[in-house]
DNA sequence: CGAAATTAATCAAACGTTTGCGTTGTTTTT
DNA sequence: AAAAACAACGCAAACGTTTGATTAATTTCG
């Protein structure tokens, strides 16, 4: 049962004619007689020939792999993005292969370097929560691999990059919740470092400002996104002296900790909650978030793959443009079934 | 920048050596000496080197990759096992290719053969729902790429396999409402095409016949598990002549739709539900299932995983064992909370 | 009819690395 | 002092495929 795999020496060998007419042969190449041609490919079929990629790679120096680094697969936001990216590559016949940083950035670091090592033909990245430096990503620079970034992307501009307006998202937001009557709103934001707080931060404010209210700093909550967080940032809420009655959470688990909390204090009624869409199921929730801002990760990954895909394809690297692709996010708004 | 990487070749022209030398100089080979081993390593950290990937593989005829094939990315269970995978194998340095069959058997047989292509060393495969025949996996056997199936396996003994009891999972459920009193037990089951349906089913017989209870066939509904076939299961059960007090869900989905349908007709206090447990939140619902089936998505990756690489790394094929692993699942009890 | 063009195939190199075997010198053993 | 052992390295083949250059045979055309 050991067969070892055929090749194209052997139906070479077998038809007595030169390895290089098989492959040219098997690749419709003119210069191969149509008798030749089909004799080739009945015996490579009837063989069961398989070319062999890792030669085939080796030789064009390709490999038609691309490299996806995510913090964290078994996010819903993630499997669906990665989900789109292997959808995208397969129709161009190309490999993905994926590794999780878990939010570190240390194994970032070793991930970025695996990827090269492996000489992935372009990487998308996700970047971890603790990323601040982007040294690691330059390196890939002088190998001439593109590099794409998705959602959560660095701050700033001369690199390709596909993301959600999460400024104007939370202006959406917040004008819902300004229209529905709200005059006091907090805000459950995530730790200083990560540029989607300064995103939410930003949007809010505007949203304050342009319907001429005051802004309050203290309405905005720092938070490490964990479940003690959440009910830390809910009671100052609880006990500010102008109590929210809507509350923006960072997302949709920040939303969960809070309703939860709020369910045990009772005081669930007091409140609207907004949050950003991660969670499929959040709306079956009996008070779930009034409304909830989608961050389409399936048109994100689609369109992260395509851009990468394209800059595979050409290998202008002289041309300085860089995709900037910004995904509208919605506001869905829950249709209230109380 | 188009900087060319560097090769084992370029050091050793410039060392003035033979690349076999920089080749063992690198791999700390004993028969080079200590001096030169040195140089060899000083040169190639000041180049940059990084060993041609796609080159050793191609040498060495391994790939060091292994390939998962599943239904559905973005389901919980699925992207949480993936994750398990990713994490063994960057333990024992492989690199996970991944594919989705989006549960149709024509696209799982294509994904077998490109990863047979790909030549991956060995195959991690949950099987699609449309899935009777096998025929694609045996092609593997000759070519001596050892599979591990997982979680959603095919009904016979003859291959490796890691999945839950789902059967004794289910005698653990039905026990449970039977001890809280519940007579009259429905279950939405899935289609009879599917191996876990037959299981669920055996499990439910032997825990009502072990309590010397009658067994009523129609309390069993079979269930397309669409939001539709659910609602048209639970009426069949709302007009049963016995009408359930509980019913077993074949999974979160099916519970999901269930649940939103009770509350709306408004006897959902009427039911217990037991679920199987996918989703991580769905805890969080007011009227959750009173009991969920865990079955360990991680462990099962995790286990599959290992047991795959064993399979790779001895090639002693002419073992006739099979690993049939059978993890454990438990049923996780959710604690009142209205 | 001979030169040019076309067709059909071959040759050989190349991609980067590994590895069995051979070849030097040098040191140790008896 | 000859034989054996060893240390340190080079040679060359091999893995399977692709591709530019070349050759040989055939056809076309002026």
């Amino acid at each position: 049962m050991q067969s070892k795999p055929t090749t194209i020496k052997e139906i070479a060998r077998i038809l007595n004619i030169s390895p290089s007419s098989v492959s040219r042969g098997l690749h419709d190449h003119p210069s191969i007689g149509a008798v030749t041609r089909e004799k080739i490919k009945q015996l490579a079929k009837s063989l069961n020939y398989e070319p062999n990629n890792a030669a085939i790679l080796f030789q064009k120096g390709k490999t038609y792999t691309i490299g996806v680094i995510l913090p964290e697969l078994s996010e819903h936001f993630f499997s669906t993005a990665i989900s789109a990216i292997e959808d995208e590559a397969l129709k161009k016949n190309y490999t993905v292969i994926f590794a999780q940083s878990h939010d570190d950035y240390e194994q970032e670091v070793k991930l970025v370097e695996k990827m090269k090592n492996q000489r992935v033909d372009g990487l998308l990245v996700s970047i971890s929560k603790d990323t601040c430096k982007f040294d690691h990503f330059e390196k890939l620079n002088s190998f001439n691999i593109p590099v794409v970034f998705f959602d959560r992307i660095p701050p700033f501009k001369n690199v390709h990059y596909v993301a959600c307006s999460l400024e104007s998202a939370t202006v959406k937001a917040v004008n819902y919740l300004l229209k529905k009557g709200h005059r006091s709103i907090g805000m459950i934001n995530g730790p200083t470092t990560l540029y989607a707080s300064d995103e939410r931060k930003e949007g809010y404010m505007q949203a304050i400002t342009f319907n001429r209210l005051k802004f309050d700093p203290s309405l905005i909550v720092n938070c490490d996104l964990t479940e003690k967080g959440t009910i830390e940032a809910a009671n100052q809420f609880l006990n500010h002296k102008r109590k929210p009655t809507a509350i923006v959470a960072f997302n949709d688990y920040v939303a969960l900790f809070l309703i939860k909390y709020f369910k045990q204090l009772n005081v669930i009624n007091d409140f609207d909650v907004v949050s950003y869409a991660n969670l499929p199921i959040i709306s079956y929730l009996d008070h779930s978030p009034v409304a909830s801002v989608e961050q389409y990760p399936y048109l994100q990954g689609q369109k992260a793959a395509n851009i990468l895909l394209d800059l595979i394809a050409s290998p202008n690297s002289e041309n300085q443009a860089f995709y900037n692709t910004i995904v509208e996010s919605d506001l869905v708004v829950n249709e209230v079934k109380e």
